[in-house]
RNA sequence: GGGGAAGUGGCGGAAUCGGUAGACGCAUCGGACUUAAAAUCCGAAGGGCCGUAGGCCCGUGGGGGUUCGAGUCCCCCCUUCCCUACCA
């Protein structure tokens, strides 16, 4: 038997061994091994998009860490899902595709065959019998299955929206997409286009979406970017009407129904319906160009940092409903002015500039009168500035000295019963834009009738698969690169032989994130997309663990599809994922020069501590692992340098899960020395035997410890400790500090019994399965340890006898004795006396604070 | 502008409750083994001061406070990172 360490070897062959044993399969209710008593806990992964980069050291790191949890839980019995695919349709792959002439469905296999293979080679303890991608026909035929639900239930509808249209990837965006009038991906120039677009009703879930994030234990960060993105707002609409334009009214969204009376002027988006009705003839020019302008080339100066407000008088002037039509305060004029945005409420407001800051700023600009009606609570109105606090109602006749919280309430019930207005919920969120004019994407299994008419494929029919096409670039006018395949597209009705037209938008990337955890319970179902018994057992996701950039978009769309499932009756829960953890970003060292500029990393020569280029000293930063700073690490290479099990142990020995972290090449031997020394306790590197003798034999049972193996014990129930700790908050750099100090105290190493050398490995197996499956292979176990029981800490080991006692006069540290865990009070006070005697000699004790177990503190004078 | 997270040695980080700051690891230095080196093993080490044993002072971004005692709690400020951006 070779008795070297050598982890290339032990790691493949332990992976063969896992891959041929199917070690780590999960039965599904209805399997012969299935056992109904085991509890089910499922964990897992944000699935990668498989791009042409392959993994960095970066993505592996919240994998390794829900693989350490899958390992433990199944070690402790439970029926343990988790599974790895692939969220394989979207832009970046059609983007290469169009570049090189290659299909995208092929280069999406190769780079999934990429990531199968860096994730096997991590020695992650997935399902692989559940793994699929969603780009193929068997799952986004359940991906269609489900947007008909959404479609019989009128969730799913077409309309024409002013959307955001990107020239350089000739596609639709979603508002999520666009930043600052680009794209997210490639940052080209987007305008905005009115276009048919399928629309997903989510703002009929807005509530729920909301209510239910009560129900989730969920970082407070993440539920608070959803209640900010859905950010509902609760006030009143008002009809305003219009001076000369008899029956026309122009209705306003606010949340401060309280300062109408402070109303005075009113501002409409550009694009509000009413602008070309309103204008007068003298004002037209001057707004036509404004409007123009807000939609063309102001896509970048809306959004951005410059908040200069602009804006034209359209001529016209609102009537203040509290009012009298005669009065002059009344007649208010009406602006047209981008900072109102059409896409929220009613696309017009009121403004209000003594308690609202954008008005002020405005009305400051243009001039425009500022008429305090809400007081500060302890003061009077001041005739300047402006304040949005709450107050108190001044200069309001019909809520006058009413608190604002009472006023508003009031202001509604006051226009509900004049009928010029009433309360009103609105929501930040829109109605998600679900349609790309792409190639690789699902195709809407929706037919288009020579009336005009929709009508969705029959679920028997489906998939609608996407037709093969050599040429799947977009057409110059920005028509769907489908629309090319016209064979595809002109089809008959599968029940009614009708002629008809197939609907020529693909699904976007969200769609087939939305309902992946559900398909791996029960994976390769050609009937339904899930069984019910599956989904029945496995209920929901227990665990859930990605990086935050998914906090709002992917969480919320997968909510939204959860639920309408769930109203579907399909799954019995009301959240798809009941615990939700975010791994920190990975970083890396950059080296900046004296005049700033950052120095690649293979330009950086080290002496010693100090980092040098070309005779100048560097200064050490922090940065994004970055081609262009050639500090990209790849995970292979690790593993080929110092094994697999090394680099999970450096990826967790790091930090925190949850922080974020650079990666420091120069302390990854650190944890391969750990494991050296691990090997080398158990196996004689010059021997021959599996094992040292000490552990090939049967010990005497732990009571009869004594001694240096007692000691070993109380040191490897510490270390236990530790480890189950450290599972709470996923910081399992401290297990693994706990792992090193056991190795440090547990000496001498003939004190080491089996026993303790087996509860050992098996509490190390999750965080370095391979060399873990060897040992205990050595030890002699014929079956895997990732079945072993899980090593229970024996808390009467915990129980020490003695302690230091620490000293402290004043607060500080002056002394240290020993004393008996079982000492009383004032035994401890005696012993601290004697401790610090000459220190406190001729000094005045005031009082004597004394922690049992821990210190005792003289208060000195 | 708004929201969130964080700031501890040369570096990554540790410290359930307010109770020995710096566990564990890296880098560094010293010793053992070796012809030598590597590897390994043993040991030192926050900073400053007092010739030493030992002791004293300072020290968790800065400044105040509460407390016998603060990395931890409260107030103010600074810095970094992430998210968000006229949502009426």
């Amino acid at each position: 038997m070779k008795n070297v360490y050598d982890p290339q070897e032990i790691e493949a062959r332990w992976q063969g061994f896992w891959e041929e044993h199917r070690t780590f399969r999960a039965p599904n209710p209805g399997e012969p091994d299935f056992d109904a008593d085991q509890p089910k806990y499922y964990v897992l992964d944000m699935f990668p998009y498989p791009s042409g980069a392959g993994l960095h050291v970066g993505h592996p790191m919240g994998y390794i860490g829900s693989d350490i949890v899958t390992r433990k839980k199944r070690m402790e019995g439970f029926n343990v899902l988790h599974p790895m695919g692939y969220d394989a349709f979207g832009l970046p792959a059609e983007q290469y595709a169009i570049q090189t002439g290659q299909h995208p469905a092929k280069t999406t296999e190769v780079n999934v065959a990429t990531y199968r293979r860096q994730l096997k080679l991590i020695g992650l303890s997935y399902d692989w019998s559940r793994e699929f991608a969603t780009s193929t026909p068997d799952y986004y035929r359940w991906t269609q299955w489900i947007f008909a639900r959404l479609y019989d239930r009128g969730l799913a509808y077409q309309t024409e929206v002013p959307v955001w249209w990107c020239e350089g990837l000739k596609t639709v965006l979603s508002n999520e997409e666009v930043i600052g009038g680009r794209s997210e991906r490639g940052d080209h120039p987007c305008v905005r286009r009115p276009l048919k677009q399928w629309m997903l009703k989510i703002t009929a879930y807005a509530d729920r979406l909301l209510d239910d994030l009560g129900d989730v234990d969920w970082p407070e960060s993440v539920k608070t970017m959803q209640r900010e993105w859905i950010g509902r707002s609760e006030g009143a609409e008002i009809e305003f009407a219009i001076a000369d334009h008899e029956g026309e009214t122009l209705k306003v969204f606010t949340t401060r129904p309280d300062t109408l009376y402070g109303a005075t002027f009113m501002v409409v988006a550009p694009e509000h319906p009413l602008v070309a009705a309103l204008v007068t003839d003298e004002q037209s020019k001057e707004v036509e160009a404004y409007v123009q302008g807000a939609a063309v080339k102001s896509d970048l100066e809306r959004t951005d940092l410059a908040k200069d407000k602009t804006g034209v008088f359209l001529g016209a002037y609102g009537l203040n409903p509290m009012l009298d039509a005669g009065d002059p305060e009344a007649r208010v004029p009406i602006y047209v002015a981008d900072y109102v945005l059409m896409g929220y409420g009613t696309g017009a407001i009121m403004a209000v500039p003594a308690h609202d800051e954008r008005d002020f700023e405005y009305a400051q600009k243009f001039g425009l009168p500022i008429r305090p009606v809400v007081r500060p609570v302890d003061g009077d109105a001041s005739s300047e500035g402006c304040t949005s606090n709450d107050g108190v109602s001044v200069n309001s006749p019909a809520w006058d000295g009413m608190p604002t919280e009472k006023a508003k309430p009031r202001s509604i019930a006051v226009l509900e019963k004049r009928g010029c207005g009433a309360g009103k919920t609105t929501y930040r969120l829109r109605d998600w834009l679900f349609s790309r004019q792409r190639y690789w994407g699902e195709p809407f299994p929706v037919l288009h009738h020579a009336d005009g008419s929709t009508s969705r494929v029959p679920d028997e029919a489906l998939p609608v698969e996407l037709p093969e096409m050599q040429d799947f670039a977009p057409p110059e006018d920005g028509s769907p690169p489908l629309s090319k395949a016209t064979d595809w597209v002109n089809t008959t009705h599968p029940s009614t032989d009708e002629p008809v037209l197939r609907d020529t938008d693909t699904m976007p990337g969200w769609a087939g994130s939305c309902w992946y955890y559900l398909r791996f319970m029960d994976a390769h179902n050609d009937q339904e997309p899930f069984s019910h018994d599956a989904v029945r057992y496995w209920q929901n996701v227990d665990l859930y663990i990605g990086g935050t950039e998914h906090a709002v978009l992917h969480l919320l769309y997968a909510r939204f599809w959860h639920k309408v499932l769930y109203d579907e009756g399909l799954v019995p829960t009301k959240e798809p994922f009941q615990k939700l953890f975010n791994q920190g970003m990975l970083t890396a060292y950059a080296y900046k020069d004296p005049t700033g500029r950052l120095v690649p990393v293979d330009e950086v020569e080290f002496d010693g501590d100090t980092a040098k280029s070309g005779g100048q000293e560097l200064e050490q930063v922090i940065a994004k692992m970055s081609k262009s700073l050639r500090n990209v690490v790849n995970p292979d290479e690790v593993c080929k340098e110092y094994g697999v099990d090394t680099f999970r142990l450096y990826e967790m020995f790091m930090g925190p899960l949850s922080d974020s972290k650079p990666w420091n090449p120069r302390d990854v031997p650190g944890c391969r020395r750990f494991l050296d020394r691990v090997w080398r306790i158990f196996v004689d590197e010059d021997g021959t035997d599996p094992v040292r003798p000490q552990f090939a034999q049967a010990d005497a049972p732990p009571s009869a410890l004594e001694g240096d193996t007692l000691e070993v014990e109380r040191a490897l129930n510490r270390c236990l400790k530790r480890v189950d700790d450290a599972f709470k908050h996923f910081n399992f750099n401290t297990a693994i500090a706990a792992f090193m100090s056991f190795l440090n105290e547990a000496k001498p190493r003939e004190a080491i019994t089996r026993d303790q050398a087996e509860r050992f490995v098996r509490a190390l197996s999750p965080f370095a399965p391979h060399v873990s499956e060897e040992l205990w292979s050595r030890l002699g176990h014929d079956e895997s340890v990732a079945r072993a029981p899980w090593p229970e800490v024996r808390e009467e080991f915990l129980v020490e006898d003695q302690f230091e006692l620490v000293v402290q006069i004043l607060g500080k540290v002056r002394g240290r004795a020993q004393a008996s865990k079982e000492a009383s009070k004032d035994d401890l006070e005696e012993i601290a006396r004697a401790a610090v005697a000459e220190k406190l000699d001729g000094r005045e004790i005031v009082k004597t604070i004394v922690v049992p177990g821990r210190l005792v503190n003289f208060v000195v004078k």
